[in-house]
DNA sequence: TCTTCACCTGAAACCGCTTTCGCTTCTAGC
DNA sequence: GCTAGAAGCGAAAGCGGTTTCAGGTGAAGA
């Protein structure tokens, strides 16, 4: 198929324009690629030669000389019908991967790898000569192995200890969530959980459960699936079980949306009976009706500054980083100055958030 | 940097494998790659070195040496910032598209094409030799340039006549849901648009005057961007110039959801002051509140459709073919009758839609 | 005027895999 | 027992680039 391929495909060769421009393919790739390295006469005419013929390099060919692909990979371990139409949050960290590789010739690519594959996968991946891979939900042994095979690798949620990771301090955000719901006056302030086994989900219950018990308060706590049908039954079971309820943590936006409908179908006020804090600040967050006061998580960021570090490494760059977390005031959970409630405008992330006086710092550590 | 690529990856080759094993590399890439070809004892070698050695193969080299990348190319002509993240809609393109693609070893590679390098990058993108590409809203002209160079192409959007494309009748769906508000005895059924510019957005314009001239009522629009805060100020104007709105039709859910925030803070209520149906029934639709009656578009199942017609090619496959679209009735513009609404419990999207009976059929078309 | 050195340039050797082509060996049929 | 035919296998020629290495030219310095 060697001769079929050229033959189907028909497309001039480097070597093409080395023949029509009277020089060597050696010369037609220094011109094309390098900035030296070639006289200007002869720089022109194969310029002038390329574009005639309408030629174009080569991205495999180039990748195999090279020994590296211009490909960054995005993984989850999770069937695809799961994460990327089902949770805003994915679509937003291959937003802030694309932000960084734009004007580049780096490309993303993505993959969900099945559970049963997922180990063969891991290797074949890690074989090819890429950039590096973007961990979006990864678990500890698939990112450790990925690790031990290839190197260039970033998670974006918490994984093993080997393995480097841009991080959110969860505890520290969920704390500055509860204090503001306290700050309100709140004094019956309920969390709605993630799925347990999931490493974010239990880092915010274990932030709940310690703010609660700092400010001396009962814990009201009900799990649910990282979904809106999640925060929406959890809701409503926990309503039902306690009524005196005044205040809602819930561990991620999509699952708050659902939790607000369950509390004003049940003929409660948001947020005069029930104030709601969510996390994530996605799309769901002012979707939701009331929009929702959220922890403000910057996963672009992180996305687009793993993607530059896998490109061009980054010699302040440890193995974590941590990035802060802000809280973003809506309607929701208001502020508790009437003042700063624009009832009816609904968000505006930029005007209305502030960052958090308590929020972590953004740190580095190297173990 | 041939020899350094090479000693710095010290990855097993086919050649060591092939030395390992006793046979030579052409023996390893038929036991690899094909069922017959080779004898049972030499297979069951091979593939004992192989995975002792941990030998991967390279997809650049197996790519450079077939002619063909395992890649589907997903392109959007916008900058990335502006869907990615922003509109759900792009999530559910790409998890049906990697549906399809479950199980085999075809990865996705998405693309961001800012205006000023599209023809560039279009050109380049023909130019590598893969499965095919999926266009999720790029221009017509740049549509037909990637088509002319590599054929292999199909949109998911309304656009020129030469490329293959899958499409829903927006007209007709627009219909169906501006039928469903006169149903309700709506008398008064205003509609936001999206962009005008945007084919989608005019065609779901046209389908609303249509119907409303169709049905003898006023024509009461206003436009708005694609996003909440389109909806949410174009919905807010429209109450003000015309108190008298009882219905409102919006081009996206997203608006949607913004319109029922600024309808609700108001002071009126949806569904009893103000019905809302949207459009594409994305996470925006389940997270508003009430959840949101809208037309559902088979967005995943175009997608998965379109990725498989590009790997395996399909003989039933014209240049175009249209999807029917299902009014999902919630809370935002329940059915007529009292029976069929089941306040607060906010969605299901499987058991409370229907599909609706005047929904265009499924048909193909080749020009 | 002769050397030295910098700078271009082309030939050739890869990168790692697939596939063709031809040789050898084995099986089956007469 | 001999001949066809099939099947297994290896050598070698690509796929389309990049990079090394060596040769050739011209300018600068002695």
């Amino acid at each position: 198929m060697n001769q079929a391929a050229r033959v189907q495909r028909g497309k001039p060769t480097i070597r093409d324009v080395a023949r029509a421009a009277g020089v060597s393919a050696a010369t037609v790739s220094r011109v094309i690629n390098h900035e030296a390295g070639a006289s200007p006469s002869i720089r022109t005419r194969v310029h002038a030669v390329a574009a005639e013929l309408g030629y174009q390099p080569s991205a495999i060919a180039r990748a195999l000389a090279t020994g590296r692909t211009r490909t960054i990979e995005v993984i989850v371990t999770e069937s695809c019908t799961g994460w990327l139409g089902a949770h805003p949050h994915y679509g937003r960290v291959l937003a802030g991967a694309m932000s960084a590789l734009e004007g580049t010739d780096t490309q993303l690519r993505i993959h969900s790898l099945t559970p049963d594959r997922a180990a063969a996968a891991i290797d074949a991946l890690a074989a090819d000569a890429t950039v590096g891979a973007l961990l979006a939900n990864v678990t500890p042994e698939l990112a450790t192995r990925y690790y031990l095979r290839c190197r260039r690798v970033i998670s974006l949620v918490p994984t093993a200890p080997a393995v480097p990771a841009l991080e959110v301090d969860n505890v520290a955000a969920v704390r500055i969530a509860v204090a503001h719901l306290h700050r309100l006056g709140r004094r019956r302030i309920a969390a709605i959980h993630g799925p347990v086994g999931n490493s974010c989900a239990a880092q915010r219950r274990d932030g709940y459960r310690s703010a609660i018990a700092h400010f001396g308060l009962p814990e009201l706590s009900a799990e649910g699936g990282f979904n809106r049908e999640g925060g929406h039954d959890a809701a409503r079971e926990l309503l039902r079980r306690h009524p005196e309820i005044d205040a809602m943590f819930v561990a991620c936006d999509l699952m708050a949306a659902g939790a607000v409908q369950a509390i004003t179908a049940g003929g409660r006020r948001v947020p005069e009976d029930v104030a709601v804090v969510g996390f994530d600040d996605s799309i769901a967050a002012i979707c939701a009706n009331p929009p929702l006061t959220t922890m403000r998580l910057p996963v672009e960021q992180m996305a687009a500054d793993a993607t530059r570090i896998l490109m061009d490494g980054d010699p302040e760059f440890g193995f974590r980083r941590f990035y802060p977390v802000d809280l973003v005031l809506r309607e929701s959970a208001p502020d508790f100055s009437p003042a700063r409630l624009s009832r009816g405008a609904g968000s505006g992330a930029e005007s209305d958030s502030q960052r958090s006086a308590t929020a972590p710092p953004s740190r580095e550590s190297t173990p």
